[in-house]
Parts: structure tokens; sequence; C-alpha cells
DNA sequence: ATTAGCACTCAATCCAGGAGAGTGCTAACA
DNA sequence: TGTTAGCACTCTCCTGGATTGAGTGCTAAT
């Protein structure tokens, strides 16, 4: 469907206002702030025309009108610029990223602490499943009596531990010797690789230090098992508090109990992701429980497997400056990962 | 204060009718609930003497009463038996805490859940700083060309790490004699008690191996700032919204703010904590954010720290249920800690 | 000391009327 | 034929008065 320019004028008019006030934009407001050469009246001919088409809508008769999630469509898909962030805020997520080098878990909290506080909307990372990246190693390390520390070290530098106890006639090097064995057995495997079968021949293998073994298993299936896989990071759930459209309490609580917990949020994104910003808006969104938020994401390529970043935002939200942040995160979390540059970075391939 | 026999009911009555309401209860309310056999009319003379005395207040000169602040605190000092949870429900936090035993976290996490499920309120939970508990071993170890784990245990069995960058010249050998090191010159010392002039002491002792010695040091160091000190968990934060008192978004707002991070919580309770159960209603609260709530806490004693556990919820409050919830949940958790038991609990000392 | 009865108070609810914002339509105009 | 000015119309929101109802305080009787 193709507007002509005076219509999509308009029509950007009332994106822009409805965005900023929540009010709908009446034919006078659109003149006056945007002072086109034409009068209200020939404005309000043309926002019929508009509504006829399904880009605007009018909550009554005698109101302005609101863009419809169709006119917010067309507005993303065809006439929008993303708004970047400035200069001096992606110098602030450098600094951020740089004091929080080395930590994994900060860098995540960092990253989400700047897509919502520069947005002003609820951010998520989701960092893919340590399942999908290889096994590097695996240590048995004492660490008090009768105890070890079952610790696995995947390729991108992700470290996963548990304890165990063991018996005390196992010596130090006897554990080593052990980790020695699982690290020849498995090394250069994708966790999920590693079957329970793999897991069990092991097991036959070593008669003789069975104890240890089994627990060292059981720990190992337990972390292949655990909550590790696409951990979910939410940062500024309560920007969300600010927009007029939530101040109905049900509601409210509907999309916080969203951001409570990790689970629901994975559901309401879908499986497969590509690398650029994708937008959903209002009843686009698969999920019952988002189908009046909108959401802006992109995927982030890192060890060959896809994390995602995101916003979550009213309908009424300022996608251009939405998908202008998330796209630049989106790049410089590319670099991080993937520079096989010339000082330390985060992660080495 | 001393308050006869009927006032002391009629009192009862209506803290029980509004906690359960959060409506003014009026004089035929008592009666028709709470059957006495004296009429409406005595009872409004009671509660006229109750008003003046401070334990009841109206909203308005055509409601019923409400209890003021000094009214619950009467009620709590003087009245309250406390309301232990459900045998049922005590056995789903044992089962819990069995199915998430060596991994702090959960435990953490599982108890944090059970007290604001119970009880629907906030629930906080306050570990205390790794800082006075005492370092027990340190350890390098190689994870990948280049790097190394910089891994530190305490006595309670908290693990931290920090990845470090190493030469390439340096051998796995050569790792655990510097851990070693570290060792001799820590073990048993409380980490608040590892000054920098210790660490620069081994700097000066090593010249030889100085790049790995200053990483891990500086790793070291940073763990020692860390935010682990004092970690603090928030569980059930969106049970406010449930409570009426809490429609106006303003409020609503500067409560959850407080929830969303950690640095607040901290600062609305009192530093030195007594091992049983205390209660602040209101305005007994020092800091200016939690005026209007209520806390409900403990402390617990672990490896000689205290931790502190406890609920927030609005100053019409199930303070009896409350009050057993986090009594029972604080003496589980002492068990806990400080079985010498038979099985293998969760932390040896 | 207790109680029944009654007048009084005050928030909440409802309803009508007016103001205001904005529209749609028509007729005039370029 | 597209644009504009003007006007009647619609509908929400606000305001103010009347009504309702729960609950009190007081008084007089028990």
């Amino acid at each position: 469907m193709i507007l002509d320019e005076r219509k999509r004028h308009i029509l950007e008019s009332v994106i822009k206002d409805y965005v900023a006030t929540a009010e709908p934009v009446g034919s006078r407001a659109v003149v006056r702030k945007h002072a086109l050469n034409i009068s209200a009246a020939t404005v309000r001919n043309e926002m019929a025309d508009l509504e006829e088409m399904g880009y605007l809508e009018q909550p009554h008769t005698s109101a302005g009108r609101i863009p419809s999630e169709k006119g917010f469509r067309y507005y993303v898909d065809c006439m929008m610029e993303n708004e970047n962030p400035s200069d001096e805020q992606i110098e602030v997520l450098h600094k951020i990223l740089e004091d929080s080098i080395q930590e994994w878990n900060d860098v995540v909290q960092g990253i989400g602490h700047f897509l919502s506080q520069v947005t002003n909307y609820a951010s998520f990372i989701i960092v893919p499943s340590v399942k999908f990246s290889q096994f590097q190693s695996l240590q048995l390390i004492p660490i008090q009596e009768g105890q070890a520390l079952v610790l696995v070290v995947t390729d991108i530098g992700i470290i996963m531990h548990r304890k165990i106890a063991i018996p005390r006639s196992i010596k130090a090097r006897d554990l080593q010797a052990i980790g020695d064995l699982f690290n020849r057995a498995f090394r250069g495997k994708r966790l999920s690789e590693v079957q329970r079968s793999d897991l069990q021949l092991l097991r036959d293998e070593l008669k003789n230090r069975r104890q240890v073994i089994d627990k060292s298993l059981e720990a190992l299936d337990n972390l292949l098992d655990s909550p590790h896989d696409e951990k979910v990071v939410i940062s500024g759930a309560l920007n969300i508090l600010k927009e007029p459209e939530f101040k109905d309490m049900d509601k409210l609580r509907r999309i916080l109990t969203l951001f409570e917990e990790d689970g629901p949020l994975k559901g309401i994104l879908p499986e497969q992701i590509k690398e650029g910003v994708d937008i959903r808006i209002g009843q686009e969104n698969q999920a019952e429980d988002i189908k009046e938020m909108s959401l802006v994401f992109a995927g982030y390529r890192t060890a060959g497997e896809m994390g995602k970043i995101g916003l979550i935002g009213p309908v009424r939200m300022e996608y251009w400056k939405a998908a202008g942040t998330v796209e630049s995160v989106r790049r410089i979390i590319d670099d991080l990962m993937n520079s096989s540059g010339s000082d330390p970075k985060l992660f080495k391939k």
C-alpha cells in the first residue's frame, strides 16, 4: 500500500504526537505543530482517509485520532529512521563494559541497565544455553576434607561449578587423574552431545574409583540440566509504571509477573531469530500475555549460538529510539564477542 | 497501659477485621462477627474510649474505626499469638531445601520463595558478607592458553572466582606453586583481615613471578571488594500490588524501587539485629521510604555472623502469620547451618 | 452500667447540565 | 477538482447538587 507524501506526513505527525502525549491527536494539533500550509479541514479529510485505510482509529467519534497497530507497522516498515544513542551514551556503555570486564555477569547486567536507562523501557537479555557451547575442560579440585569441587569450563569461558562429597581416602593426585580422564573423553564436544550413554561408558571404565566418578557424573549431569540454559536478565521493569496505559492494576500485575520470573519471557520470543532488529507490535505477538505490548529485539552471535537482547514497551513506543539503541548495542556486543582483536577482549575464540 | 478484657477483645476484633478487609470497621460489624453479648451501642462507647487512648482512629467522623499504629503495637506486644505455618508447608520447605542442597544460591532462592508464598508479602534475605568468614584456600587453575582462574573458597563453603590473563610461559606447575604460597600466607584468616599490606608483602617476596602474582592479587582484591558483601535476595515483591493501600502509582513506584535494587533495602534494617523476631510498624521505621510499611524480621546465625530474613508488608499486616512464619524459617535455617548432625547437611563447620 | 432510639455527619454514588475539543458535512472558492 | 471556512453535531469530562447509606454520638429509659 502506497501513501502519498501528505498522508505520510500526517501519519508521522499523529504518531509522534501520540507517542509523546498518550492522547488522541486532533486535526488542529497536526497543523499547529507541524506547520504544513494546509488547513485543519484538509487534514481532517486526509485523516478520514487514513482511518478508512486502517492506519488511524478513533477512540470515540468526537476525539482525535490515534495510530492503529497497522499504522505503527506502516511507519516502522516504510518511514522510520533509527535514532541512535548519542556518542556520549555509547561512551558510557563502553566504560561500563571495560569496568566489568572478565565478569560475564557484570557485563550482562551492565548492558541491561544501559538499554533500559537510555530508552526508558524494560530491557531483557537472553544468554544462549551453555548446552550449545563446547566443553572445554573439567577439573576436580579438593576444597576441604571430604569435599571437592567439580569445575567445568566452556569454550566461551563460562565457568560452572558444583560441590560434591568424596571419600577421605581420595587424594588430590587421584582427583587430577580422574579429571584428566573426563577431559580426554569429552574435550571439544558440545555439552548437548555429552549423552548419558557417554557418561555411563566412562563409569564402567573406571570401576575402581566408582564413588568419585559417580558423584562427578551426577554433578556434571546436574550442571547440564541446570538453570544455566538460557539465562534471562531483565532490567528496568519498573519503567512500565511510567506509562499511562498501565495505570490499571490488573494489567500492570500481569505484565510485571512476566518479568518477575525468567520462564515466561522466553515464551514470548520467537524461537528463531535473525541478526538484525525485529519489531513485534501489539497483536502481532504470539503470546497472549503481551498482545498489548510491543517488542523490539535482535539476536547477537556468540560462539556460534544466538543470544537475544531487546526492549519491551507499550504499543505507543518510541520505536525509532528503541530500534536504534538495540541495534547499536547489538553491534557492540558482537564486536566484543567476536573480536580477535589486539588487546584482551572479553572472550577469545 | 492496661486494657480490660472487653476492650482487648474489641481491639482484637477491629484489627482482625481491618486486616482482612482494609475497610474501617463499625460497631455493628464487631458485635455481629464476634458475638459478644453486648450491644453495638456499648461497643461504640468502648471504641470511643479506645480512640481517646490512641489505639483506634477514625478516617472521618461517620466512618468506622481503624487500628492506629499504636493499636497494632499494643496488639503485637501484649496480645498476639504467632500463627505457625502448617506441617504440610514446613514439609514443603524441607523438600525444597533438600532438592537444592549443595547450591547456596538455590537454597536462598528457595527460602525466599517460601516466605513470600506462604505469607503473601514481599520477603528478603540478607546473606552476611563473606568478608567476615574465613579464608580457606586459593587455587590457580589453568583454563586455557593464556588464561587462568583464581578460585577462592571460604570456610562456610562459598566459592568465588575470577578469570585472569597469564603469560603463556607459565605452566600448570607454576600456578600450583603460586597458589600454595597464597595459602600459606592467608589460611585461616578472615577475609577482612587480609590487608593490602599483606598483599604487598607477598608481592615483594615473589619478584620472579611478578606478573601472575600481580594479576592474582588484583583479582583477589577485587573479590574482596565485590558485591559479594551482603548479598540481598528479594522475593515476591509483586505481592504488594495486591494491597489496596498501594493503588496509588507514586507510592507503588517508591516501594517497588526499593526492591529493584539491593542497596536501599540494607539501609532500612537496623545494623544490629537480635536473634528473635522483631517487628517495626510504620512510623517506627527509621528510613523515610518505608514509614508506611511494616517489617517483620529476624537474624540467623551462620558461621559466627548474622544474616537477616524478613517480610515487608503494609501496616495492615497479618503480623501473627508473618511473625510465625519468619520465626519458623529462622529456626530451620539455624538448624541447617549449625547442625553437625549425622547426614550431609549444607555446610559443615 | 447497658441499651434502644434518633438525629446528625460525611463519603460515595448518581444525575443533569455545561464546557470543550474535535469531527463530518456542506457550500463556497481557486 | 482539490481546498477551505463555517457550522451543527457528538461525545467526554468536569462540576455541583441531591440522594443514599453506613456509622457515629448523644440522650433517655432500663
